[in-house]
DNA sequence: ATAGCTGCAAAATGTTTGCGCGAAA
DNA sequence: TTTCGCGCAAACATTTTGCAGCTAT
């Protein structure tokens, strides 16, 4: 794979930022660095930096996008319902559920996606 | 809500399905039986179906469209990665992991969307 | 020099929606 | 008769792709 200035700043921007962005959002801060940048450019990057293993997708946000991850180890999402944040956690609960479901279902667990949908501690103080 | 004859049988064609389908899939089978059927209409009702709680989304299936799941519980789905198929589960295994969560982030959680990849048992004997 | 990557725009995909008609109450 | 739900088609949102030119190697 050759080097590109695009995917560089693209990844960097994906780890840097606060959230877990669509690629629009991702799009549109890389731009300000790269006005030149398409949003196919980033969309290829992005699936190109997932079949890597350099970042994730997180499915099942409940938003119409993909949203991406730059954290590359598996790990579970808790999506807030009032307020779209996603916390990431560790997923060490789930080591003992794959040799039960290998057991039981003769099923061979090799991914997780994890998403827990609740109500965050700071909108659940707000809301009262 | 008006009794309608589409959304009876888009809900009856649902549960008897053998996967987990997606809106398309249901359509074509209820569509036989009801050849003026528009797609529109299924997910019209789909929405309203998953609304009312009598049906479930299935997201992150990693195919592109959403699947349906006649289930009204809530359940885990295992995902074959060699054949698509989708395997139900159930979640007693998650009860444990709310309260630690409420404890450790103090994030209430209500719903739980677990997806597990790998490979069923019928692929992995198949595939030697 | 020559792949490979980009920007651009068009296409593909999945889902939603506005409208006028027909069916349930 | 009055709504509500339907079929149809157009609109919409997200993502992918073909192509011609530029850039890293």
């Amino acid at each position: 794979m050759r080097y590109s200035r695009q995917r560089e700043l693209i990844l960097e921007t994906l780890k840097n930022f606060e959230n877990h962005p669509t690629a629009e959002q991702l799009y549109l801060r890389v731009k300000d660095q790269l006005p030149t940048l398409s949003l196919g450019t980033v969309y290829r990057n992005l699936n190109l930096l997932v079949e890597l293993g350099q970042i994730r997708k997180v499915e099942s946000t409940g938003s119409a996008s993909v949203r991406y991850d730059a954290r590359k180890d598996e790990h579970c999402h808790l999506v807030c319902l009032s307020c779209n944040s996603i916390i990431d956690i560790d997923l060490d609960y789930f080591n003992s559920v794959d040799s039960k479901i290998k057991d039981e279902f003769n099923f061979t667990v090799t991914e997780h996606e994890v998403v827990l949908k609740g109500i965050c501690s700071k909108c659940s103080s707000a809301e009262k």
